[in-house]
DNA sequence: CACCCGTAACTGGTCCGACCAGTGGACTAG
DNA sequence: CTAGTCCACTGGTCGGACCAGTTACGGGTG
């Protein structure tokens, strides 16, 4: 039985639906329905533009749309035509940092985001890690160490090991890009400023402190002061980049 | 004076750059330095064509891969040319729908990233707050509470004005797409499943319970409780649905 | 028989020119 | 000053063409 409400029929607003757009709809049904997967290969341009009866422009237009959503690649001169890819975050990671980079953000809100998301990781990984992982997390602050003695480049590198390491243990991928694309744009606005502190052997000291004692934390399992520790870190790290007004979000998230 | 790593050339792995690929660069990097605007419009794909000095194919293709970013949109006849989009957070979500589609993102990690974003977007607002809004928040729960009655289309939509009002008063744009975003592709991934239960009545009223907690909890201020309160909120809500094995995580994040 | 290598078929990248339906602003008639 | 008409121009699509590069095949070599 029909509702009421569909008695009447409910026209919906025409959209025009280009003919390229028909192409990329019909192939990423067909990898949805799993009649295509990847590893698969898609016939070549002249052959497809044989099988949608169009034009190569429209074949053409269908595939760079495609391969801009990293669904498909194509190379010049293989016979075997475009490449299905297997998914990856690297396209959402795309998208992730246009929206942090265009859309107005201040740097107190991602410095907010990066102390929330790490905090959590931290939090994830002092319950979840392995004793091995325990150890590899131990690793990467003797790399921190001797970073220091290099440059501050090698140092961020260290600390970005050491992050990625903790990303890992959390076991989620999303924190875990979503971080990556935090730290890259917030290292971008910022990193000439930190490059050319004078006193950057001291803060990278300082940091390294505090990286030990958050793994000290992740050794004894307290999650909640190991999230605490990693968020007073980057509080310090951070807080003299964002005007004095702007700090009363990050200080809501370190004194509770 | 250059480093000694600097003193023999490191030349970098060439990749072929396709004349489309340079045209969507260029005109990405002019919205990144803001010297193009959403709202403004980009000139005719013609005109495209001469200032780039390529074929009007190579133009399309470009035209192509900005739209299906979202970037920008074309109108066939429109004599202002093809338009500036602004930021969207539909290719985003596109994006990280297909990862869930193909298990790259598991519903557990995406819940795990709302208790923690959400958990976050509460305790900044206990903090933040003016009286004001924390009756806007009151307001939402009694239309919570209305809602109900209705159906649970109403009381999904009333949950939603809730949680936007919160991330309004956190302050944090970033914050709120990405909670936006991911409790989209989680309602659509379970939406279903939930609407089909036989107890949604004794849900909604269990949800609607944890809320009042909640907003007591920031009109006290207690910004920590309000956190705790929302993560176990969302663990009570979803955790039927995530995989016994898959729940440590979503625990880790509640027991503190 | 196994292996190497040159070649030819075919691929994708780019260009050119053309036609069409539709839009929107300018221009004209009232 | 308004309302209606018209046309320049837009994007969508098509067909054909050329080029550099890759790959698989087959023939020559050990």
């Amino acid at each position: 039985m029909a509702k009421s409400a569909e008695d009447r029929p409910r026209f919906q607003p025409v959209q025009t639906v280009r003919a390229y757009q028909r192409i990329v709809e019909q192939i990423e049904d067909a990898l949805a329905d799993g009649s295509l997967a990847p590893g698969q290969r898609l016939p070549s341009e002249r052959e497809l533009m044989a099988q949608f009866a169009v034009s190569r422009s429209t074949v053409r237009e269908a595939l760079r749309v495609l391969e801009s959503n990293g669904v498909v690649r194509s190379r010049p001169g293989d016979p075997n035509g475009p490449e299905i890819l297997p998914v990856s975050q690297g396209p959402l990671r795309k998208q992730m940092t246009r929206l942090a980079r265009v859309d107005e953000l201040t740097l107190s809100e991602l410095i907010a985001f990066r102390m929330i998301m790490d905090g959590a990781a931290i939090q994830l990984a002092s319950r979840l890690r392995t004793d091995e992982q325990l150890v590899e997390m131990e690793q990467t602050l003797v790399a921190m160490r001797a970073a220091i003695d290099v440059d501050f480049a090698a140092f961020s590198e260290a600390d970005v090991a050491f992050h990625e390491a903790v990303a890992r243990v959390s076991r989620n991928s999303l924190l875990q890009t979503c971080n990556e694309v935090v730290r890259g744009v917030v290292l971008s606005l910022i990193s000439d400023k930190i490059a050319h502190a004078t006193n950057s052997r001291a803060l990278m000291l300082e940091s390294l402190r505090h990286h030990t004692e958050v793994v000290e934390a992740i050794r004894t399992g307290n999650g909640h002061a190991a999230a605490r520790l990693t968020r007073q870190n980057l509080y310090a790290y951070y807080a003299t980049y964002v005007p004095v007004p702007e700090r009363d979000p990050l200080r809501a998230l370190i004194d509770d």
